[in-house]
DNA sequence: GAATATACCACACATTTGTGTGGTAGTCAA
DNA sequence: TTGACTACCACACAAATGTGTGGTATATTC
């Protein structure tokens, strides 16, 4: 773990992360003294030093609104339920932190999809989630692929025909997770386009 | 629509996005210039101002490394499935933009919750699935909710009974979207200790 | 042909901002 | 009681950074 913070410090280090957060961009030493009512920027100096000494921030040299949070609490803390009994909210049940920044980049070959129809809702992928997927034409077995078929987008997982089964041609199918759907062997008219990564969804 | 860009303004926006998006920070002036070869501070000046005239860039006065991004395109553009064709590519069909930074700020009453269990399959949370919760002790009908039962931790559809049912007490009760688990009433033993507002999936 | 926009350069200037040196006062452990 | 760490102040300085004025050349539009 980390070094302990002093009251104090923790009060400076937490009106900049709210500064970052919410304006994104770093406040300078005399705004952070501005904030405190310092009227010495050597005072504001002292304190970035200490947290940066103790790790929870980064210092530029003579860069000016450059502090970064290299604070791994960031984010929302995700505490493992357990089966049987209250969340876990001690430091020790944290498993790990929730950064939506970190959760991937906006890239060219990344893009989101509205998911429509229930034909994967088995696999809880349900009408109007969020589907972040990859541009790709190839999958492994049992990914959940975005494909055309034909002229028509779908979801589906790309399933490998069992062994037993070799030799066969198509050696992939694209089957639904709600049976009702039967499954689409992958031929030249049905394409793999992307693979879903993530899946989000909001409740109003 | 916002007014079109020329080749050289948009290498300009796209190099400043891309500092902001993977540094954080905002480049200066001069960081600029050095990276396209401008040998004058006033050509990157001249192009921030257009690019903030067009509606791109947002300027401070005054303010060091305080460029900031009023793009609406930032994130991972959201693409309409339709149900019979391919996704909509193009411009007009863009439903709008996924921006993890805007989904939620990181605060106290905020926690992020990793499922258990299949109770909640049939709405589409998963195991493993996160699951970000605001604290509350109140909640709407039919909202999902986290309630502590005893000592047991579940997440739950929180339902009102019927009005046919009206003066019943309790009047909520808990149900999960897998019929083969019972109602739950509300009673003292059971009290509710968040909202889910949001259901995050990641494929490895 | 005049007006407007793009795409640059040069250079001075003022402000913002980080840094350096030195000091006061209190606490707490060795 | 010496040495550390905390919690500040004062002030000077230099580096970083935005701004202002003026200029050249090439298009495009009215």
């Amino acid at each position: 773990m980390k070094p302990d913070l002093t009251v104090r410090q923790k009060q400076v280090l937490n009106f900049i992360r709210d500064r970052i957060n919410h304006d994104r961009i770093s406040p300078t030493i005399r705004e952070v003294a501005g904030f405190f009512g310092f009227s010495s920027t050597g005072t504001v100096r002292d304190y970035l030093q200490v947290l940066s000494r103790k790790g929870y921030l980064k210092l530029n040299k003579n860069k000016a609104r450059s502090l970064e949070l290299i604070n791994q609490e960031q984010g929302l803390a995700i505490v493992g339920m357990v089966a049987c009994g209250k969340p876990q909210f001690a430091q020790e049940d944290i498993e790990g932190y929730l950064q939506p920044e970190e959760w991937f980049k906006a890239s060219d070959d990344l893009f989101c999809l509205k998911a429509k129809g229930d034909s994967m809702a088995g696999a809880g992928i349900m009408e109007g989630d969020l589907l972040v997927v990859r541009r790709q034409s190839q999958a492994q077995n049992n990914e959940i692929v975005v494909a055309l078929i034909g002229d028509e987008a779908t979801v589906k997982f790309l399933r490998r025909h069992k062994d037993g089964k070799q030799g066969r041609d198509p050696k992939y199918f694209l089957e639904a997770a709600n049976k009702k759907y039967s499954d689409i062997p992958v031929t030249e008219a049905t394409s793999v386009i992307g693979r879903v990564i993530s899946v989000i969804r909001k409740y109003v």
